[in-house]
DNA sequence: CGCGATTTGTGCACACCTTCACAAGCGCCT
DNA sequence: AGGCGCTTGTGAAGGTGTGCACAAATCGCG
């Protein structure tokens, strides 16, 4: 859900019904959350050397359900092939190019503390269709440092890179206080897509999507389900442990 | 939905049917994943000095809809009165309650890399009902280093040093190739639940929880936002941009 | 060339979630 | 004491997502 409207009413466009050059045959959210999970599924079975690959299989690579899977698939028009499965290098291909990640979507980083810090090193940007080409913070003393290649500069200079780079993505990781004013500076400058570590709630316009990630709420929910699991457990004598029992990793 | 079956069936457990000692009213998945939200919300507030917030106050600080608010607060028998509000300190505790924040939950980090250093020295943990007791690594080069007053311990003493701290919660910030291995570890040890950071799946017996926490499925899913809003583009002139128009922020 | 094994794509039923709309309850003011 | 405005709690309706079960399609083999 994340918390954001996206379009406005997706109604059909009246007009040209001929070609669906438009816009897309508009796929659920839960769909599209789970591409991501497919899309390196079939990266890991592809090195692996699998040229096909059943719904069950995958599935089961991404921890969903078959079904499900095939459900998802349909949406998207896929190819898959009866009694063979998909092709992977062919389903890739098709996920990346309704997720856009054909292009290579450059994103900015504001605020580079402990956490900026870690995010700015990180590959699995790279290695997933996004480029990181810029880093902002308010703080005098952090402007000019160099790190992965990259310096930081003052925030002041967002909206000029912004548009410079063409950065359609911003990473807000900055304390909850600053980040609805860096939210703002981003949204001036363009940006359309922001990711937002800082524990808050941001407010932008309708065109503007959000999403959040937060480390507290995560443990939160986890520790519901301790306490949740604690008070089952009055009944029952310790705990039966259990441990072992895992099949299939996902990696090599 | 993370990707964990909890409880088996829920079923009234048979037998105890006077007091509701057991279990919880079995609140909705999506409730308790707001209640986290809800709390910051209240503690933003009650810093303000704030004794009593209207569901619809505290549904805008929290980026809700007010209805869905009063509902998830319904669910788990709050006390609110009509035609005033809701207490504020009374609502934190009780979602406190709920959530078992009101004891403190012993969490271990394994993987101390670029982002296991940012973990350690976040202090949302603490200031959110959670303690790091332990840090855990399999490169002996980092086994002793000293972080935030934590000593990198060796992973093989996962199992001993789990329960002396009676770890519940185990966070695995290790590459996504020895992240189901970790998982293993925690489990044998008898941790319940794990917040993994590592892009892949992990596979774990029924009665533990697990939540994942993935950058780049974020990313891809604000890259699939812009690859649509560039398709509606297509027509409309330019960008009406539309910065500015921000209201309320959250904190003070 | 036909048959059976296999696997996709999907209709359907159900469960969950969201949102509206409103009656019931509460406190304040006169 | 009574009325009035405000706010909660919830019934009902609509929407979204899930998973089963099966028909349709495809391949390989004899
Ligand atoms: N450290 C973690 O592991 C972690 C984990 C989850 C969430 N978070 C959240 O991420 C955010 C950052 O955490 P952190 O530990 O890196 O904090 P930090 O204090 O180390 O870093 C914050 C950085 O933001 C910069 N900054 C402040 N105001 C700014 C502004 N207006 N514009 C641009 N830059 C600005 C600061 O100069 C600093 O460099 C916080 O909101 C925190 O709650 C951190
Ligand atoms: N750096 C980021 O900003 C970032 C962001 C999101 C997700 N991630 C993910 O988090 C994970 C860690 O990222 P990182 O950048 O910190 O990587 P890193 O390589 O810097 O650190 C990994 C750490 O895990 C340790 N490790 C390896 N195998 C281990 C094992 N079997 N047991 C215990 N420890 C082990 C290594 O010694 C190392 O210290 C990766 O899966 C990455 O994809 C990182």
């Amino acid at each position: 859900m994340s918390q954001q409207r996206h379009g406005s009413t997706p109604g059909n466009a009246p007009g040209d019904r001929a070609g669906a050059v438009t816009a897309f045959p508009d796929l659920p959210e839960a769909t599209i959350a789970r591409l991501p999970e497919y899309l390196r599924a079939l990266h890991n079975l592809g090195e692996g050397g699998a040229d096909t690959v059943s719904s069950e299989g995958l599935a089961a690579a991404a921890g969903v359900n078959s079904a499900k899977l095939r459900k998802d698939l349909s949406h998207l028009g896929s190819y898959g092939t009866r009694g063979v499965g998909y092709d992977v290098a062919l389903l890739i291909e098709q996920i990346e190019y309704v997720l856009g990640l054909d292009q290579r979507r450059a994103v900015c980083l504001v605020g580079l503390g402990n956490l900026g810090h870690a995010l700015a090193g990180y590959d699995g940007f790279a290695s997933r269709g996004f480029k990181i080409v810029a880093l902002f913070d308010a703080d005098v003393s952090k402007v000019g440092e160099e790190i992965q290649g990259l310096t930081v500069r003052h925030i002041e200079d967002l909206g000029r890179v912004a548009v410079e780079e063409n950065i359609a993505i911003g990473v807000i990781a900055t304390p909850a206080g600053a980040a609805q004013t860096v939210a703002d500076v981003l949204v001036d400058a363009g940006v359309t897509s922001i990711l937002n570590f800082a524990p808050c709630v941001l407010s932008v316009p309708a065109n503007v999507d959000v999403r959040k990630v937060d480390l507290a709420i995560e443990l939160q929910i986890l520790s519901f389900h301790e306490h949740r699991k604690a008070s089952l457990t009055a009944l029952p004598g310790g705990r039966s442990a259990t441990a072992a029992g895992n099949q299939e990793a996902v990696g090599s």
